[in-house]
DNA sequence: TAAAAATACTCCATAGGTATTTTAT
DNA sequence: ATAAAATACCTATGGAGTATTTTTA
């Protein structure tokens, strides 16, 4: 019993005629007949009351199959061209995972160049903690991440570091700092400093660069957020530590000044993630290809 | 797409393992492979997060197919066992159409042999006019038909007469005809005749010998059926016509004596019917078997 | 390193075709 | 006499196998 029997099997009991039942699916009427008898034979039922098929009439059986045959036919239609509306789709789909600093800084220019390259292109971009971001490309519900993070180690994740995501140290125009070359720790010491959020990647970073060096800042202000951060240090409230992707405008326009922070050791990095067993769409070539473009990376 | 790859499908999701699905379709784990590779190819569609089947983890369109492919394929199994309940039924049934003389005195002997025979066997006896065996016969609804007509011309039956069906002259020991050997047509107006009943077709058949031979019958009771008839001849109430098949047994007992009727044309036969179209299952196979050998026929 | 899946290949059955004859209207 | 179905015969493909290698946990 297959698909192709039952389908005509169906048209022969509507259409009442095999060779209409050959036009209609495409096929020629001997084959028609053939499928007719040996999908009796392999049931091993009469389904018709003939032996040929110049009358044609169900037995009981044939009835009851016909019921089935219907449905089944049905179905597998049904199932096919639902399968056309994913066909065209899912070809243009991408669904990206992000963390803030590049899904703000990175990221946008980016996704404006894919859309225009492909236009009719979908893209979802989720911007989410990157253990979060992970665990979604581990259940297959992203298709690529790009997350700033220490270190990734999974053996599921195909990781790419892309660039280095240092702190930087930033200040306004006519800090303290602006005119100083080479700053020392004692300078970083003695000047009110705005911190990122209990409980930030960054915070952590500087907390950790904080007592490697052996100093304590002068934590005058906590803020949440690297838009907030960077409005305080604007406002000369102190200076700040920040990712370096986000101030890459303020810096072209004047607003912001910065500096390597002395002694950073680096240790964190923007990742391209994939699910090792993930296969690759057109659309997750197609944006890999422009990350790699914009990093040079091989 | 085909039904063997929507049960590997199914169950290549239920059960996590090609050869595990292996195992359960009673295949080899590359059909397995096979078979989900070539699915995904037909559709044109990735149904699988992944390239290889060591995780299996089901795309949007995966999900969408799978609702289907689920349903399809317990339709098909359940389409099958359906049959399975035909195919045993279907051989051991038969469905005998018959007019009320043949039904009375010829089949039933004939019937009671089929089934000692083959006891599996169920037998419908369907008693009716000629005109609604036909009918019966050629809507499929009836398997075969054994009738009393006298003449049956109908493109799609195939009629073999096995017997005629005449009609006889019947008294009663020690009725005045008893000790004639030759009847003569005044006699039979001379004495008492008891009639079947009017639109009857042995009527008929008697009315027509009767303006055939330029005579009128004494009728002196008309009755319904032939056992009334029968009874009535024995209650010695007159004489009657009767075909032949009908007193058999009470010639035998002797309790009805018999003669031919004078210038009778035979023109009423018994005769098997089956549709042209119609195949032949073993049961009726069976059944004309008994019949031809009955009544010797080729 | 053991188990599962992928790959390479071979083979046969069958789904399809064409050409023709038979059957039915 | 014409249209439809059956039959005979041929072919290519695809579904299944075995043997083996690769991958993954």
């Amino acid at each position: 019993m297959n698909l192709q029997q039952l389908k005509i099997f169906v048209q022969a009991i509507e259409l009442q005629k095999l060779y209409l039942v050959a036009q209609k699916l495409d096929i020629t009427q001997p084959t028609v007949t053939f499928h007719l008898n040996k999908l009796q034979e392999e049931l091993g039922v009469a389904l018709f009351h003939t032996k040929s098929y110049h009358v044609i009439k169900l037995t009981e059986a044939g009835k009851a199959f016909y019921h089935y045959a219907r449905k089944i036919s049905a179905l597998a239609s049904e199932a096919e061209s639902m399968m056309d509306v994913y066909r065209d789709s899912a070809a243009g789909k991408l669904a990206i995972g992000s963390t803030h600093t590049p899904a703000t800084y990175l990221l946008p220019p980016l996704l404006e160049r894919l859309k225009s390259d492909s236009p009719k292109l979908t893209v979802h971009l989720d911007v989410r903690p990157a253990a979060t971001i992970m665990d979604k490309i581990k259940q297959f519900e992203l298709d690529l991440g790009v997350v700033s993070q220490t270190r990734i180690d999974d053996p599921n994740l195909i990781v790419q570091p892309m660039v280095r995501d240092d702190l930087v140290l930033i200040f306004a125009e006519g800090h303290p700092f602006a005119g100083i070359e080479q700053l020392t720790l004692e300078q970083f010491a003695s000047h009110p400093f705005i911190s990122h959020e209990e409980g930030s990647i960054s915070r952590q970073l500087v907390d950790d660069w904080e007592s490697a060096n052996g100093i304590k800042l002068q934590r005058s202000m906590e803020v949440s957020g690297s838009e907030a951060l960077k409005a305080a240090v604007q406002c000369r409230i102190g200076y700040g530590m920040i990712a370096e992707a986000s101030i890459r405008t303020e810096r072209e326009e004047g607003k912001l000044l910065s500096r390597p922070i002395p002694n950073w050791v680096s240790q964190r990095y923007i990742y391209i993630v994939q699910h090792r067993n993930k296969l690759v769409s057109p659309a997750m070539s197609a944006f890999r290809e422009l990350l790699q473009r914009q990093f040079q990376i091989a």
